[in-house]
Order: C-alpha cells, then structure tokens, then sequence
DNA sequence: GTCTGTGTCCAAAGCGCTTTGGCTATTGTG
DNA sequence: CACAATAGCCAAAGCGCTTTGGACACAGAC
C-alpha cells in the first residue's frame, strides 16, 4: 500500500493525502478524517526511503560502539545504555542504526556515514582523551553528542558526562576517611578519558593527604570479571597488601570479590571494595544494604538524556553545543568498613 | 558529492558513472578506472535512501530485541549477540537498525518495520513457545531469521538455536553421576522456548533416575544477579536444602555463588553448581581451570551464524527455511564436587 | 458586476539513484 | 562494400514521497 494507491482509493490526489497526514493546514477538516481513516484501515504508512529522500531526513539515529580490539568485546554498559536511547527514539519516531566497530576503522565509518546519508545524528561512544573524531564530525557538519569527553579537545561540542573526577575522588575520600591508606585502583582501559579522569580523582584525594599514588597499586583494562580477579589476587599477594580496592565496574568488582574470598578474607571487613555502578539491570545493587559501597549513575538514564539532546540538536541546529554533567550518588554498602588495625 | 556532480566532473553520464561503479559490463575498462579513481578521490558514496528507493533493496537488516517489563532491563547477552551479527552485516556492506521494544507493542513494531520498508530482513530474538511473530512475518514475506525456536509453531521458518534440554539434560546426568539427588533449578522465563527446553531436560534427567521434579526446587525469572542470589540463599534454608544448583545464566550463577559464600559453603564442596556460559565477553570462564563448570555456547558466535542465514536467505530467497542446531559444550570447571554424604 | 480573499484541492517537479531502451561508432563477416 | 554485430555511451523513466506553485469555486467588499 502506498500513497499513489491509498489516494486512488479515496478520489484525492497524492499530494492531498499526504497533506492530510502530515497535518498540513490547507485541508478540509473532514477530508482529512476521512483519509486518517482510510490510512489506519489499510495500514498505510510512508516507504521511509522516499521520504527521507524527499524530505531530506531519515528519522534515524547513528550509534557507534567500538568493539575492544584485546577481548572481542562489547563492553556490557552498552545494553544498559542503548536501552534507554532506544526508548527515546522509538518515542519521538526515530530508528537507531548500529555500528559495531573496532577502533582502527573508526574515521571511515563516520565518514561513509555521513555520504551515504542514513542518519540525521550521530552518538560519540567512549570518547578517548584526544579523539579525533569531534573534529571529524565537526567538519562534516552532522549533529553529534558524546557520551562523556575528550579531554584534550578544545573545539566546542555537545556532550554528556557524568563526574567522573568528582566521585572518584568522594570514593577514596570516604576510604581515607575510614583509615585505609594503601588503596587499589582497578581502573578502565586509561585511553579512555572517563577513566583518566578517574584516575585524576583518585589521586589528588591521595595527595592531599599527602600520600603518594603507587602504581604497583593501580591498574587499567578492559572491565572485565577476569581482570578484577587477577589484579586482586595479585594485589593481595604483594607484600604489602592494599586493604582497599576501588573498582570502576561493578563488573569487574565481583572479580576482586572473588579474590578476595579466594584469599580467605572478608569484604568489607579485611578488605574494602568501593565500585563504580553504572546501575545496569542485571546488576542492580540496590538491596536494603548495597552488596557493595558505589558511586552510582545510571547509564540508562544517560543514554536517554543524551537522545534527548541529539533530538534537540536535530530539531533546531542553531541552540549550540549542549552540555551536561551528571553527578553520581555515593551509596554506602556492606563492602566497606574501618581500615584494619 | 552525488552521482550528477560526480559524472558533470567526468564529462560522463550519471548512467555510465554508476554502471562502471556497479560493475557492470557496458563500460570499458579504461573509463571504469577512471570513474573508480574520481570516486575515491572525491569521497563519493552513493546516497543511502535514494539507491535503495531505485533498487527496492536497503542493506538494512532489523534486529527487535525485547526489554523486560519487569526489570526494564536488556538481556546482557545481546551486546555479545548483536556485536556478532554487526560484525558479520559490516562485513557484507548491510546496516543494522535496532529497535527496543516492550514485549506488549511486538506485532506493530513488526508491521511497522515492513510497511516503512527500512529493511530487508529481520532477526527475531528470545521467541516464546508459542509466539505469534512467526505467523505474522511469514505472512508479511519478510525474510526473518529467529534466533531459538518456538515450539508451538507448526509452520515452517528457519532458525539457529542452540540444543537447550540436551545440554541442560547431560549437566544434570553429570551432577547425579556425581551422587547428587537435590538439584536446584535456577531457569530463564520459561515463556521463553529455551528455559522451558532447558527445564524439559533438566526433568527428564532426573525421571530417568527415578526422581521427581521438586518444584521448590526450580525457579524461572529474568536472569539478574539478584535472582541468582535469593533463590539460593531461600533454598539454602530450607529444611532440605539442594546439594547442587543448575543455572540459566553465569550473571546469576554469580549470585548463588554469593549466596552459597554467604552461608559459609564452599563451592565445589559443600555445594556445587552448574551454568549455562554464553562466553561473553566480559566474563570469560575460561581460565586453566574454568570457575564454573557449565553448558558453553558462545552467544557471538550465534549471532554471526544468524547473520550469515539471513543474508543468504536475502541473496537467494527460494533457498529454503535454514535451520541449524549447535551444540553446548559441557566444560568441567571448580564448581562441582561429589555430593556431600 | 468586478475584484480581492480564502478555503480546498491538484499537477508537476524534484530528492539521488538504478535501469530500460536506445543511439552512435567501430569492428567483423560474407 | 554492404550489412550485422558489438562495444561504449547516454536520455529518460521511475522508485514513493514532499512541496512549490497554481487552479478553481465561492464568499464578502466596494
């Protein structure tokens, strides 16, 4: 069914249906019921190819999700995060198109992108400290919003980020504050800005209290279960052991968990764990006493807001760079406690 | 840069322009090198929408992944399924369009998806035993693709599953050769084909053996850590609690093994345990000695596989349903033991 | 009675591509 | 040498929609 049949069908030209549909003022009010009515009956919707070539806009959205090129991964925050961009879309009418990309191709797939015309906007992922790509984007004039920074980028540009810094340096605040003083940083992959800034929060709360970041106690990977355990265990081992650990994924928290059982030790009693906790559905850490002590931020919620400010951007081009940070909560669990004696 | 631009900078027609870009055999060599080089040169990529309204094609391919009404939550296994299939559509030139959608608007989104014409093919996830999709996409003419099977379905389709109640049937075997005779189920949504396949082996195991299926043995939720968790610490503490726990999922394998840690068990001693590993990324069993032993079926490759159905089934669309069945490896790991006397 | 407005509708162009159906040289064949 | 075949190119139609620029009828105003 298409319009050339549907306004067959009705004894009216196409360009009066298609007025009808979309609202156009220069239509009988009654007419226009009448080919409402019709359209719902024979479930008549417009070919999206030949309105976006029309019109010049696809009511599509591009995301982009670097695959880890170490483990094969997409990072597990992704569904959390697509999740609630897609509802978004769905919402205001807008498809989501995925790319899954290692990082080596990244500029390529951003420019073919942008020739072959399939999306009205695009979402930055796991943006690295000197990235590229803004000024790629910036160049071809296609609406992007960056889900975090790039640190070393100094042209304006949307973006959302929550503050990383910030929590991570409340995190070791609170663990100082109950007397740790060797702590573990089990951190990102540190390319990636949201964990330089981590690890930035970290260490000013160290130093000043005057104690020096040691990096035999400080790690950077790909977050997963895995890496947690074997950095802990490892840890664990030195001679002289960390009594605290803060993690920046609640994934590869349960690793340093397991370590620390393996160990025969006690969470929140020998050892204290604070994570990042990216809230992720299958990992919710919300019962009457959190599994563990987090810096909690919803990435779902990030990935609605940040659809919202793209569909913002796309509706009207002019209203500027968007900017927004979202603090995370530091909820107390049962994995921390005093330093041990 | 469009194709008129680019052939007025040729001093050629946009028919030859596209025919030599296309490979067709109406151009000569010379001249459809020259073309390729001006191409490339000048960042021409054919627009999207507008080849795809001349040919009827839209190297687009949909994947509709359900979100939980529960949890609101997306199955942590579609980042590594999705990153499987993306692989594989990159690959061939296809996009994938994504759409989240809550289990109650299903059949529209479908209808939608046809009617607008965004893609050529569909990969179904996650069917229920009877599931309505089946029908209605066969009636729709669309290629699809599902991704597990439904068992009330009659008519033909084609699918790629992996072999549920085998696995789930040997898993048991080898915790009752292990003199286990209390076996907890912890099962996926058994509206989902693959819990109920899953639970079906499962009960035939033990019928084989003379036992009856305990149903305070068995539970079936969306698989969260959480649920992980509670259902064992709940069965723990029953008067006659399990000696050994089948699980659906390793996330919520991870949570009874929290459970068994926090009543003071040892895993792989006092209680043992068996899980449904779908080799995701970001937790990889696969250590010397694997933590879990479990029922191993990688999710990513499952998914290039579907894409790769699905793109013959578009190539070549009287090839036939496509059906493939894959078999779980059971990997023998640290988490099972004898049974206790 | 003419003129201007206004409310309703429509024909046709155009979005950027592919593809059908020529057209013109050039080559091969008897 | 005439004719057919072929190689190489192009004009134009068409994919399904939106949108520009009227057309027409009827109303009210002078």
């Amino acid at each position: 069914m298409n319009l050339k049949e549907l306004s067959r069908h009705l004894n009216l030209s196409p360009t009066t249906v298609s007025r009808a549909l979309n609202g156009y003022p220069e239509v009988s009010e009654t007419t226009r019921a009448r080919v409402q009515a019709a359209a719902r009956a024979m479930n008549y919707r417009p070919n999206a190819r030949a309105r976006g070539l029309a019109t010049g806009r696809t009511q599509a959205i591009a995301h982009v999700i670097p695959v880890s090129r170490r483990h094969q991964m997409v990072n597990p925050i992704f569904g959390d995060f697509i999740a609630g961009a897609g509802e978004t879309y769905a919402r205001a009418g807008y498809d989501m198109v995925l790319s899954i990309v290692d990082d080596v191709r990244q500029d390529r797939v951003y420019r073919d992108i942008h020739a072959r015309g399939t999306v009205d906007g695009i979402i930055v992922s796991a943006p690295a400290m000197r990235d590229p790509r803004i000024a790629l984007l910036n160049g071809l004039g296609l609406p992007f919003v960056v889900h975090g920074r790039a640190t070393e980028e100094t042209a304006p540009y949307s973006w959302l980020d929550t503050n990383n810094s910030r929590s991570f340096r409340r995190a070791t605040d609170f663990l100082l504050d109950l007397g740790h003083r060797r702590i573990a940083l089990i951190n990102g992959l540190e390319d990636m800005d949201f964990a330089w800034r981590r690890r930035r929060g970290f260490e000013a709360a160290l130093i000043a209290r005057g104690l020096a970041p040691d990096p035999r106690l400080m790690r950077a990977e790909d977050m997963t279960e895995v890496y947690g355990f074997r950095s802990a265990r490892d840890m664990l081992r030195q001679a002289e052991p960390p009594t605290a650990f803060l993690v920046s994924s609640v994934i590869s928290a349960i690793g340093v968990r397991r370590a620390i059982h393996d160990a025969g030790l006690d969470m929140g009693r020998d050892v204290s764990v604070i994570t990042h906790d990216d809230d992720l559905g299958a990992f919710k850490n919300d019962q009457d006493v959190p599994i563990f002590t987090a810096t909690r931020s919803s990435v779902r919620s990030a990935g609605e807001r940040v659809a919202e400010m793209l569909l913002q951007l796309i509706r009207d081009p002019g209203c500027g760079p968007l900017t927004e940070m979202m603090e995370a909560e530091l909820i107390i669990g049962a994995s921390t406690g005093p330093a041990p004696q």
